[in-house]
DNA sequence: TTATGATAGTTCGATATCAAAGTATATCGA
DNA sequence: TCGATATACTTTGATATCGAACTATCATAA
């Protein structure tokens, strides 16, 4: 069905399995992202940042970059909101004047101790269209792809 | 490594899948944008719609948008700046007059005869990371994912 | 024929996202 | 110590993306 591309068995194959990559991908995030929106009205890299904080606790932008594998420009605009709902507060660092530190709030806290089952159960539901071993071949496949492209 | 939520093994699984399966997504796209941009001043999305009319001959927005499943008012944008670009041209419909028809112009179609092999091959050697097996695999997986998803 | 409701796009306001240029601070070498 | 370079973040300007509200057009039913 998808590619349409006339060409090479191998470049029709990679193209058919990129676009079925892809569209799992916004599938499984389309379904997710609205009711974070309407029910805690965060984004997903609002999430995705809330959660590093969350569980490895206060970061610099940079290591958030990284963990969230953003670039720079973005984690100023993320922090910035998250700042302004107050989710989590920025520190200048003493050692190095140049670094902010990120750290999460009592608020932020809050909100990820109410959403974060829902939210996890509802992926566990999703991910459950595919065994359990499935799942690990998915995910095996996925990380062997992932780590070939040069970064 | 990824995910650091503690539950039940069945959504840790999912989760760590989950995040496998983005990071990929991520990591291809981020490798092929960039040489889009810089070689072919074109976007992830203005690529889509150009190859679908391509490929297809002339739509109109609403089919672009089942095509490459994006949001309506998302679709008006990017149409406006291939228009600008003058790589696709809108007309009116004769018999509807609400229905935009886009259809590529030769500009367009010389930028696809242009880009497409040198992307595509790229595709290619990307995915080849995988074994054809696996990258049927892959494709199976993700297919059997998404279409589980409720649209 | 006209009112009602549906459909196709557009506009608006928001966040995400990037690259490039800019600012502040740190570090290193002469 | 001072100048050159590197690093951390912000700003700027662009596109992507969405949902909601809006406009124009069509279709249907009274």
């Amino acid at each position: 069905m998808p590619s349409h591309y006339k060409g090479k068995p191998d470049e029709i194959l990679a193209l058919d399995t990129l676009i079925k990559l892809s569209r799992s991908v916004n599938a499984v995030q389309g379904s997710l992202l609205p009711s974070l929106q309407r029910d805690y009205g965060i984004t997903e890299g609002q999430l995705s940042v809330l959660e590093a904080l969350y569980h490895l606790g206060p970061l610099s932008q940079g290591q958030l970059c990284k963990k969230v594998l953003r670039s720079g420009s973005n984690m100023t605009t993320v922090v910035d909101n998250l700042e302004r709902d107050r989710l989590v507060k920025r520190t200048q660092s003493e050692d190095d004047r140049r670094v902010h530190i990120v750290s999460i709030t009592e608020r932020g806290r809050a909100l990820m101790i109410q959403l974060l089952p829902e939210h996890v159960s509802r992926i566990s539901g999703i991910m459950s269209a595919l065994t359990k071993d499935e799942q690990r071949e998915l995910g095996r496949l996925c990380r062997k792809l992932g780590t070939s492209v040069a970064r």
